[in-house]
DNA sequence: GAAATAAAGTGAATAATCCTCACATTTGTG
DNA sequence: CACAAATGTGAGGATTATTCACTTTATTTC
């Protein structure tokens, strides 16, 4: 089970890895194009130039690759997300950095449509929910330990079901912005951004 | 199409309303024992004691089926959020009203498992997350209209925006919450409560 | 560098499951 | 009661995910 996405086999050799990445590819054109449900296993293989087997090869069901795609957009955010929280050093500062990462959560998804799409399609089926709740888990772990020298005063177990509930929120607060028209979006997301920054402020208060 | 699940004859006999009513609670048993996505529509069926054709004259697919499920679980939802937002007096009361609106939206899944395992799979679909979009739209109509007089020198613009935003992510933390155990959901909950309440005071500042 | 072992590749065949449709039965109406 | 409208039925067609027995390619061993 070294494959997060699922238990298969795991590419060692470069040409399976090539293969992986054609795969994944393949599937990630095919969601953008059709949404997720629409997407045919076959068409996947014949996009990617691989027989059917092959993508059972590394993949034990179609879930498995919407998982794949999902966890690399979750990492693309993780790693913007540590380096907006890296080196904070007053809470005026914290303020700025969470709102910068807003931002750049917001801007990946207009920016790369694609990744949108696959981000819509992450609550279509338990296990990503669950990995999406995870996801957010690990992101409030960093995002407390970034502010936690902070607050030294405030209980730690409010901030860190604060760190895990913003996280999560975010996600939403994203999700819909990216559903509706631009304009809505961006009023959505600003509003948001006050909402976060409120929160922060109480926690850093006192 | 006034059958709003998705377009299939109407059942108009008593005799059909009830064979619609036995397919509903069969499917709901069986979201609730095996999760959405493994329920075989020869089980449910099965389970309601209906051929399969049954299932089809009512429902034009599986996902009608969790529609209608999960749009009865709104009517509720929205139900209690007009019952409880009627006849708003002050501004303070306007904060207790929503303080009990989230308290009686995570009791209710908490109460009844079966409504929080409809609740879940409300993502598992695409027409399904946009028909959870269109409820906190609406939802936000409601909300927005019951604070409005309170409020009459705060742009209407921010004022629809945030109660949209705080419809969806009432429900983004209702949802987490009852994903977790009981003791860490209570805490989210209580922590939205407070991000929830400073949003209002925010928007009846000034 | 030949033999042995492991990894990767293959696609016809199988299995799972949704959904249809042609016909039977029941209910409502003039 | 005769006729129309609504409802009920389930074997089977259609689609599509997945398997698996076998071949080919790469790596290791001696």
């Amino acid at each position: 089970m070294t494959n997060p996405a699922g238990s298969r086999r795991q590419p060692t050799q470069a040409r399976a890895r090539e293969r992986v990445e054609r795969i994944l590819t393949a599937a990630t054109e095919l969601i953008a194009e059709t949404g997720s449900d629409a997407v045919r296993m076959t068409e996947v293989a014949e996009r990617a130039g691989v027989p059917i087997g092959s993508l059972y090869q590394y993949f034990p069901d179609k879930a498995a690759i919407l998982r794949m795609l999902a966890m690399r957009v979750m990492e693309r955010v993780r790693d913007a997300l540590k380096q907006n929280l890296d080196g904070i050093g007053s809470a005026a500062d914290a303020l700025a950095r969470v709102d910068a990462i807003m931002i750049g959560y917001y801007g990946l998804f207009l920016t790369e449509p694609v990744t949108r799409d696959i981000w819509s399609a992450t609550q279509s089926d338990k296990a990503l929910q669950e990995l999406d709740i995870a996801d957010s888990r690990e992101n409030g772990r960093i995002f407390f330990s970034a502010l936690k020298h902070l607050v030294p005063r405030r209980e730690h177990a409010r901030l860190q079901a604060a760190s895990f509930l913003l996280m999560q929120l975010s996600g939403a607060a994203v999700r819909l912005a990216i559903a509706v028209d631009r304009e809505e979006g961006d009023r959505l997301v600003e509003e948001y951004r006050l909402i976060m920054r409120r929160e922060l402020e109480s926690l850093f208060d006192k």
